[in-house]
DNA sequence: ATTAAATAGTTGCATATACAACTTTATTAT
DNA sequence: ATAATAAAGTTGTATATGCAACTATTTAAT
């Protein structure tokens, strides 16, 4: 099999699968795709300060930035100065988001169930197992990890 | 395990590291990483048409549209009418893309390595069986039913 | 204390991408 | 043949996202 192509390939059209379906979803919402992992976390947070939320869901700081400002003119987050640090805002949901909750989980859980559709569970959890390993390792690449030895042999 | 979101969530990690990785890699060569599927599928068939370009490769036509602007901006496609059908164009490479060759396949197969590394042979297939699989099943949905099977060639 | 260095956030600019609406050509149906 | 419909491409507009450069603060160094 010809891995080298494959494996970018679908994953950048599984991306855009996803997103394409939550954009079609959350359209009564007036939420997009790209804010959700943000309501997901503070779903169980309470508060997070911006630049944790950055780094916690991998995204650029000032995609974050953008991203939350989006969420808060439309009414599901606040920003909140924090007392110790004058430069950080502590994030978090407003109970609009929080009535959201209930509408949100159901809609994420059918597409996992539509992706998942005859995987066996163990292959779900054999397939998530993949996923986070290859974000691993390319997470090890991007951020220096120092061993780059491997490269191209093939 | 909690599968529900983390499906979601890896592919988009993933997805934006490699956009993130071949952006940088490419970069001496001028071309994005969304153009490379182009190139790719381009170096294998001579001649496409725009429309089965976007078909083959799954993007929407209009970003296909955009997409081969720039690559034939920068040298490395023409466009050329169909004698048969005058709406439609052939998309070729110029010889400045099939000397890229040389240079591009390498840096894809050092980016799959990365984020195979510590695979063994038979967990990349299966990884690649996996996602195929999502993707059809997302396919599925999204086009309602439809022949997803484009299997074989990749 | 002052200054230098690090952090939190924002803005400008660019890429990748999708959907709706539109133009131009082809195809089908009557 | 005509009209109606479909198909190939393009343009306007919008989202998601990253990098560089910049501002405002905080922390570390001298």
């Amino acid at each position: 099999m010809k891995t080298s192509q494959s494996v970018g390939k679908w994953i950048s059209v599984l991306y855009r699968y996803t997103q394409s379906y939550l954009k079609k979803q959350l359209e009564p919402f007036h939420v997009g795709a790209g804010q959700l992992p943000i309501l997901l976390l503070l779903f169980q947070k309470e508060y997070v300060r911006q630049v944790d939320l950055a780094t916690q869901l991998q995204l650029d700081k000032t995609s974050m930035a953008r991203t939350i400002n989006k969420l808060e003119v439309s009414g599901y987050l606040q920003r909140n100065r924090d007392d110790q640090d004058n430069r950080a805002y502590n994030i978090s949901l407003t109970p609009k988001a929080a009535k959201f909750k209930d509408k949100l989980v159901p809609i994420l859980k059918s597409w996992t169930h539509i992706l998942m559709r005859d995987f066996t569970q163990a292959e779900q959890d054999q397939f998530i197992v993949f996923l986070r390993k290859a974000a691993e390792n390319a997470e090890n690449e991007l951020k220096g990890d120092g061993d780059a030895t491997s490269g191209t042999s093939d």
